[in-house]
DNA sequence: CTTTTCACAGTCGCGCGGATGGGA
DNA sequence: TCCCATCCGCGCGACTGTGAAAAG
């Protein structure tokens, strides 16, 4: 794999730049000069620093400003400027609106470089698609994070990613839906990894905190190439692309399976970027003068690598929703133990056998697009608790993150023949009036292609970023007696945010707009409340002593949590999330 | 004192081979 | 009876965070 920068069949565009600056953005500063910092190209938001410090929801977009100046790597990098934010740059006055009215873009951001003019500012549509074309091809590419529920969870913290010599996979990782490209035109997709800001971080006082310029001289890999390419757009738009078996390391002269390392340099903060790049059909990037190619980033996959985690909401999060450290969830047992007799409905959430049996890329429907391994996690495991750290820890706001984590996204999995392979759907539409007070406006809910999609799609996304295990071709659906759908536990992951306002309310009255259409939201909705009474708990760990500040409370009365979980998690939640579509 | 490295135990799932069942 | 597909169990390697030790 080459080295940074060096990618020989992957060029991008140094030359186009946006002509879009968000004035908010450009009168905050945030924007660096980075002449003479070395060989590390940055990507270049607004500072963490202001992100943190501002409240404005504003603070969520903060690439807006960026043009294609920002990569001004002194190294001449290839990739230097080809970022072109403004593609989907809201106006100034969207700006504005963002911060009035909660607005947000989606869960698509879509960049990429143009023809020159060809920046288009947010249409207000309240998709959250971008749309950009690409040069000379006349095709808007789309990109979606996936599973950005739960980078905005561990963005809300502070995502750290633990770097090793042998590396490291990231979690979570990245995993995107794209739509737009030509379908018989191939590509390249590879995502590069960058330093987000100059700085070098430590974690001090229970929060990250600048500590010095960053050392910008680190060498070694940045980009992973996805194992598939070069392939078909109809390829890459047919299901998840997932980049789950991306390895972060420390070690520069790590050799082995350096393709599919990315090297990194601990403490310090990174921007993992998306690129697509039109090649020829034998694999060679497009030449010329134009090349096609297109960048997406996300903030919230914005991390910083450590080689030990140092939150230990992180490390609560890490362990709650990556199943390969299911072994360090402390009621693992109470969790699932529960015989399949005892409940009335089983729980597509609730089992481990759940992950074994999920099908995952056998079927090629367009996974939910949910947290990744977010459903095997029960409501018991919420952070209702005390925090060692301020949670705005992070970049964003506990606002912002509701914006972000109330958003929902539906790629239905309508197969069609026409090469269209995904039909987004603004799934909480119907809702979202009553929940989410900024203005979102959703595409119509596809009622029945919903519903169709669900029973397989609910866990396809669980190992989809796991690679190759999608194959499993056993214990499938059918041989269970309920038809999994999308667990209870992605609404509730996305009221997360509200859990922690309604801990202090303890009133269900917040929910209570949509409460009559959406019983199993009501049920969940409802959950904060118990449990910032019943089970106020944290990672119990044999070293987090009464003097942090995080208290260890576990659930004080077992026997009600296993009920909770139990009634709740199970029944409760199947059920009235069935109701949910059955009824609607 | 901070950061990194390493061994550890627990979990997961791939891959293999054998068992099972249905159809020709 | 044979063939094929599916199911099942097992072993191994990969993966995880932990916690102590080492390094800086």
């Amino acid at each position: 794999m080459p080295g940074e920068g060096s990618g020989s069949a992957l060029s991008v565009d140094d030359e186009k730049v946006s002509p879009i600056l968000c004035e908010d953005e450009l009168s905050s500063g945030g924007r660096y000069l980075l002449e003479g910092l070395g060989s590390n190209r940055y990507f270049m938001m607004g500072s963490t620093q202001q992100t943190q410090e501002g409240s404005s929801p504003c603070s969520l977009f903060p690439y807006t400003s960026q043009s294609g100046g920002v990569y001004a790597g002194s190294d001449g990098s290839r990739y230097t400027a080809s970022l072109h934010y403004g593609s989907v740059l809201p106006s100034a006055s969207f700006c504005q609106s963002l911060c009035a009215g909660r607005g947000d873009f989606g869960a698509g951001y879509q960049f990429g470089h143009g023809s020159g003019n060809g920046y288009h500012a947010y249409q207000g549509s309240g998709s959250g698609i971008g749309s950009m074309a690409l040069s000379g091809a006349g095709l808007r590419a789309q990109v979606y994070l996936c599973n950005r529920p739960l980078w905005l969870k561990f963005h809300r913290h502070q995502t750290e990613m633990i770097i090793t010599k042998q590396g490291r996979r990231m979690f979570p990782f990245l995993s995107f839906n794209i739509t737009g490209l030509s379908l018989t035109t191939h590509y390249n997709v590879f995502v590069e990894i960058v330093l987000a800001d100059p700085n070098h971080w430590r974690f001090q006082g229970g929060k990250w905190v600048t500590c010095g310029k960053a050392d910008n001289n680190m060498q070694g890999n940045k980009i992973y190439v996805h194992p598939e390419s070069p392939n078909t757009g109809a390829h890459w738009m047919r299901q998840e692309i997932s980049f789950g078996k991306l390895k972060l390391t420390n070690n520069k002269g790590a050799n082995t399976n350096a393709a599919q390392m990315i090297v990194l340099q601990s403490l310090h903060k990174y921007q993992p970027r998306l690129h697509i790049v039109e090649v020829s059909d034998d694999g060679i990037e497009s030449t010329g003068r134009d090349p096609k190619t297109q960048i997406f980033t996300f903030p919230e996959n914005q991390f910083i690598a450590v080689t030990a985690y140092q939150n230990t909401d992180i490390t609560q999060l890490k362990i709650d929703h990556n199943p390969f450290a299911k072994g360090f969830r402390d009621n693992y047992d109470s969790m699932y133990t529960v015989s399949e007799r005892e409940r009335l409905t089983p729980s597509p959430s609730d089992s481990p056998r759940t992950q074994q049996i999920v099908p995952g890329a056998r079927y090629t429907v367009q996974p939910f697009l949910q947290d990744q391994f977010v459903n095997n996690l029960t409501q018991s495991r919420l952070y209702n608790a005390e925090r060692t750290v301020p949670q705005t820890n992070g970049m964003l706001s506990p606002q912002v993150e509701d914006v972000g984590a109330a958003q929902r996204w539906l790629v239905t999995s309508v197969q069609q023949t026409n090469g269209s392979k995904l039909e987004l759907t603004a799934y909480e539409g119907d809702y979202s009036s009553s929940l989410l007070p900024y203005s979102f406006k959703s595409l119509p809910l596809q009622g029945t292609h919903s519903l169709g999609y669900y029973p397989d799609a609910a866990f396809a996304s669980v190992t989809a970023g796991w690679g190759s295990r999608g194959s499993y071709p056993r214990k499938v659906a059918s041989g269970l007696p309920w038809s999994p759908r999308p667990s209870p536990t992605d609404f509730t992951d996305e009221l997360v945010a509200d859990k922690d306002k309604s801990r202090e309310g303890n009133t269900f009255n917040q929910s209570s707009a949509w409460m009559e259409s959406t019983p199993s939201l009501k049920l969940d909705s409802a959950e904060p409340s118990i449990y910032s009474v019943v089970c106020k708990r944290r990672r119990v760990s044999l070293s987090e002593s009464g003097a942090e500040s995080s208290p260890t409370v576990k659930c004080e009365d077992p026997s009600v949590s296993e009920n909770f979980n139990k009634d709740s998690s199970s029944n409760s939640k199947a059920i009235g999330y069935y109701a949910f579509y059955a009824g609607s």
